[in-house]
DNA sequence: GAGTGGTCTAGACCACTGT
DNA sequence: CAGTGGTCTAGACCACTCC
């Protein structure tokens, strides 16, 4: 006689559901037996069997649709950002002529998609900074900023995407009156040109990772499933006076995003 | 007349608590009203207040302890990673004195905790190496590997911490025997230490990194609550000869962890 | 023993999706 | 229209904590 199974049944159903998706009994796509029905199968009421279905929500196995039935999710394709290098990528593309400079941005360039097959937006608006920002860009709180908003979708999916908000001194984007108009966007060469335009060069680049649950808002955009996380990654950029220059505040959904850093060390010295 | 709210009561219910919280009128370690009071007040059944509580576990808002009560998680305080710097001091600290170099080690350099404040734990075993290990060390699947597993706690806390595991081909360790040996840790000057007495020097390293949910054994390490999720780190390590001689996987609680990489940007060529 | 959260039942109505 | 998942009720018993 095996050993009793203490564990709540609702845990147990879960478990049981668990190993067929990992067996492959229930493939990627599959759609699982109907609330009701599983409830019969198991002779549990439906609230347990919604119980045992929560759980692989929250492990990220399946996907519940309204009116159409629950079904086992694709394994995401992991998108990687190498952002050491893409930085430097966009900083070096500053100094290409206009035809290569547009031929592909900095969404095409992690993701490995053309341009044509994604869909771009921007959206510029004035705010005041408050502390957070204002402390980052050693501003007033109060200070006027450029507000710039972005994100990119894939034409193809309903993917997810990315979005992205970025933040400038407004009088120091305004010396050059076009970088305060988003109708520009995309613009050609991404903000390292733009910047360059006023004369700045971006000297380096800190990158501060972050993984919580989304707000509101960006389940919204993001469109990801309850109990997702998101990585956040709040990018602050210093010009060669050492001056920040830009703030910029990315989100991705965490399960489907590395990220990878590759950090060159200095030798030994010789003794 | 204000508009109708369409959304679920227990959404609804969440929201307000989550304004109190935010407001602070429900103060960090504040306990909530129970559930049969919370029902009482609103109006709805007990199943309803208890989505509404769901809701706020999920935001990371609140933690229920059976017996107990509903209490108001503190904000964490994350602790600040950054990995570029470290990898660099932990290069740098080889050539230092054994004195030095027994004073601290990785942790403490990156938590600000000192030596006496933490426990260290080390454990070695052999295994066969796996696939996915196979390949990124350029070996054959079923090479015998050293696994030296690490994790670090705080003695006053009982407090979350780190795991770590780490993997080098065995043939490689054992030119140095006592590096087979876990006795010897804590090792003073840590792996970078320990690969010096064979003759390697570590030219640069890869970090890369992923958001998701904890395995079953790393809930029960870490004792992260549920639908916390982990940040995990992929650390590859390269010697100056472009051999691939470590390769390392960390596991932090994702609410309590941020990791910061700044990088360095090669000047414009002067036009 | 009283009170808490965790599990569970057996119903009900709803909004949404397909045919 | 029937079937799906989403919301909701009004109960019940349990394990656990604290007094």
């Amino acid at each position: 006689m095996t050993e009793r199974d203490w564990r709540p049944r609702y845990v147990q159903l879960a478990e049981e559901l668990r190993e067929k998706i990992d067996r492959g009994e229930l493939a990627a796509g599959a759609l699982l037996p109907s609330e009701p029905e599983l409830a019969a199968q198991t002779g549990m009421s439906r609230t347990s069997v919604r119980n045992a279905l929560r759980q692989l929500r929250e492990w990220g196995l399946v996907r519940a649709e309204q009116g159409r039935g629950t079904y086992v999710r694709a394994r995401k394709v992991r998108v990687t950002r190498r952002n050491i290098e893409r930085y430097q990528w966009e900083k070096d593309r500053v100094h290409q002529p206009e035809e290569v400079r547009r031929q592909s941005g900095g969404t095409e360039h992690d993701t490995g998609l053309e341009v044509h097959q994604l869909q771009f937006h921007a959206k510029y608006s004035t705010v005041d900074a408050n502390e957070d920002i204002a402390n980052v860009l050693s501003v007033p709180v109060g200070t006027k900023l450029l507000r710039r908003m972005y994100w990119t979708s894939a034409k193809s999916e309903d993917a997810p995407l990315s979005m992205s908000v970025s933040y400038l001194v407004h009088e120091v984007a305004a010396q050059n009156p076009a970088l305060l108009d988003d109708s520009n966007e995309p613009w050609p060469g991404g903000t390292h040109h733009q910047l360059s335009t006023i004369g700045v060069e971006v000297d380096h680049v800190s990158d501060r990772v972050v993984a919580r649950p989304p707000s509101p808002n960006e389940v919204e955009v993001l469109r990801t499933e309850a109990g997702d996380w998101v990585l956040a990654i709040r990018k602050v950029s210093t010009d060669v006076n050492g001056r920040v220059v830009e703030v910029a505040d990315a989100v991705y959904p965490a399960d489907r995003t590395e990220l990878v850093y590759g950090i060159q060390l200095k030798p030994w010295d010789k003794k």
